[in-house]
RNA sequence: GGGGCCGUCGUUCAGCCAGGUUAGGACGCCAGAUUGUCAAUCUGGAAGUCGCGGGUUCAAAUCCCGUCGGCCCCGCCA
């Protein structure tokens, strides 16, 4: 019997009891002739006491044992002398006098200390993940997923979906994120390639009748990584059949609702607001606004048109716009601070930053204050008061939006506007269908290229691509996309036009898509559905600081697994087994 | 592909700006002491290719150049 009972779950109920534990040694304490060894486990922490008197033998044992050692103990739970207690110790009230010890494993001494407030960086916790996880902290986090992950198909299972599989070897696809590629031995020269997500097969799954489809996805994408993105990522992906759009925003809702309150206790709201994509991109310069915090963009262009500052003018006058932030008691900012704010936007890819410090009785303190007219410009700022500081941008709406929108989330956290214990899930809607992507001189989907065009905009695909709205959805959460969806094109006319007007050549639809377009001759149902990203979700959930937080092996910036050194060279004879030779030449040579 | 921050005993940091002792502290580790600790304590000890390569210099952890690695960001991510 290596144990009886856990660490941690030991009461006073319990006293009395002979017990055997095992676990790792978290912490020893040697007094000569007593000695004290905190045994961990999973649950949490027990204190053992070795007598010298009392048991001797086992005394002698623990003497030899040191920190992360797998031991195995018997012996009676007593209640500690009242002086003893360790109130900050869920079992502190107990603890186990040992008759027996087993040591079961050694330890060599450990490259950091286990325990969770880590001194060691993120990259020595990542070579030794597995020393990192014993962490009551990353536990916790790989629990709280776990639960998540439950919840999830206990929700869905009971609105009636099926969980289904679909390949992970499977078919390379035109645009969207470069490919992982998977040799074909037996098609020589041929390659699979890893999943980006489950779409098509999600797609067929409800031509194939399933009418409700779930998976928890691993997706692949080789792109560079970034805090809350990994070449391999999981995704709540669901597709519904004979389904509208507000089926699937209130489904969503449901589910996360769920999850939130079923793992953390948190409630969200019922429902959660609704933006159109040119409304978050007015008002916050991002189509994944963090709504924590106010600090929206105001619009100056109006003012501007009027003010006698050229620059302003004429922006304004060549189709531009100017735009602003009013940050609340800036006009107390030294003017060297207000010079960083200037750098930073630069950085962010203004030509300027513009500031007005408003004093008492809106008097205006700036380079340009005589340009500019108070009484006016206080009447386009109905929330602009004295000791406030305007910063503003003039350029092309795409600048302005770009600029001031990342400037918003600088100071969202440069001035702790953000509410850290808030929630502020936001649906945004009604995307574009198409952007023009000025390097390739064509039209690309914003979204994907299965996304039906809303049905009053289908009309303009010919005449005017840009202004084609998409039934697409995307749900953000604290600032990240949380995740996306759309209803699907289903039928192959539609589809072979969308393909069209991305400039996909009919016989490379054919080649690539051929499947998908025979498919929806066939009988496709009307359908759509949402994928959400369970990393970004579990990150936000557990308040962690990164995505790797969340993913018990995540990789390094350099897209490597520092634990197993993967990728690495294979042997010559792989290779020739996959007719696949190397063009890599390495710089030196 | 580009910008930024970082790299010093096992770990974490100081030292670098302004070059010059035996590169220092904390935690950990090792040995001894210790019968009520829980960040135990006390005494003693070991432990460093200052990421790597080159340059400047009488002398480089320190200055310069390059490079590798980690992280953050831009590009990229249908």
């Amino acid at each position: 019997m290596i144990r009886t009972h856990r660490c941690g779950e030991l009461q006073k109920a319990h006293v009395g009891q002979t017990v055997t534990l095992s676990g790792w040694v978290d912490g020893r304490r040697d007094h000569g002739g007593i000695l004290f060894v905190d045994l961990r486990d999973r649950q949490g922490l027990t204190q053992i006491v070795f007598d010298s008197e009392e048991q001797p033998a086992a005394h002698q044992i623990a003497s030899h044992v040191r920190n992360e050692y797998v031991i195995e103990i018997s012996g009676t739970i007593t209640l500690r002398p009242d002086d003893s207690v360790n109130p900050h110790l869920p079992t502190g009230e107990i603890e186990v006098r040992a008759t027996t010890i087993t040591i079961l494993n050694e330890a060599k001494p450990l490259p950091f200390t286990v325990e969770d407030d880590v001194q060691a960086s993120e990259s020595i916790r990542m070579k030794y993940r597995y020393l990192d996880l014993r962490r009551p902290k990353m536990q916790g986090l790989l629990a709280l997923r776990s639960h998540a992950s439950q919840q999830i198909r206990n929700v869905l299972h009971s609105k009636g979906f099926v969980e289904i599989e679909t390949p992970i070897l499977t078919k390379s696809t035109p645009e969207g994120a470069r490919d992982y590629l998977v040799p074909s031995r037996v098609n020589p020269s041929e390659f699979f390639a890893l999943p980006q997500s489950p779409q098509l097969f999600k797609q067929l799954l409800m031509v194939g009748g399933v009418d409700r489809y779930f998976q928890i996805a691993r997706c692949f994408r080789d792109e560079d990584l970034r805090l809350d993105r990994q070449p391999e990522f999981t995704q709540i992906d669901l597709e519904l059949s004979f389904v509208e759009q507000e089926e699937i925003l209130t489904l969503t809702e449901h589910l996360i609702r769920d999850v939130f309150y079923h793992t953390k206790g948190i409630q969200l709201q019922d429902s959660f607001p609704r933006y159109t994509y040119d409304e978050v991109m007015a008002r916050y310069g991002t189509d994944k606004p963090d709504l924590r915090f106010a600090l929206p963009l105001e619009n100056l262009s109006e003012f501007s048109q009027s003010s006698d500052f050229k620059v302003f003018r004429t922006t304004v006058e060549t189709g531009g716009m100017v735009k602003g932030l009013v940050i609340k008691g800036g006009a107390a900012f030294t003017r060297s601070r207000v010079d960083h704010f200037v750098d930073i936007a630069k950085d962010f890819g203004a030509k300027g930053l513009a500031w007005v410090k408003i004093l008492e009785n809106w008097k205006l303190d700036s380079v340009i204050a005589k340009f500019l007219n108070a009484e006016t410009l206080q009447r386009f700022l109905p929330n602009a008061e004295p000791g406030d500081l305007l910063l503003c941008v003039a350029d092309t709406p795409t600048i302005v939006h770009q600029v001031l929108g990342r400037l918003r989330t600088y100071f969202g956290e440069e001035l702790t506007l953000i509410q850290t214990d808030n929630w502020a899930p936001l649906w945004v809607l009604d995307f574009p269908m198409f952007e023009y992507d000025d390097a390739s001189g064509r039209y690309i989907s914003l979204h994907h290229p299965f996304t039906s065009p809303a049905r009053d905009s289908i009309p303009l695909l010919d005449t005017a691509p840009l202004n084609v709205r998409a039934q697409a959805y995307d749900l953000v959460l604290n600032g990240f996309e949380l995740g996306g969806g759309s209803l699907r094109i289903h039928s192959a006319t539609l589809q072979q036009h969308v393909f069209d007007l991305l400039g996909i050549q009919k016989d490379e639809a054919r080649e690539k898509f051929g499947f998908l377009l025979e498919a929806l001759e066939l009988g496709a149902p009307p359908h759509g559905g949402i994928a959400l990203g369970l990393d970004r979700l579990m990150m936000l959930l557990g308040k962690t600081e990164s995505i790797r937080d969340v993913i018990p092996f995540p990789k390094t910036q350099k897209a490597q697994c520092p634990l197993t050194e993967a990728p690495s060279p294979v042997d010559p004879s792989q290779l020739q087994d996959l007719f696949i030779q190397s063009t890599w030449k390495s710089t030196d040579s």
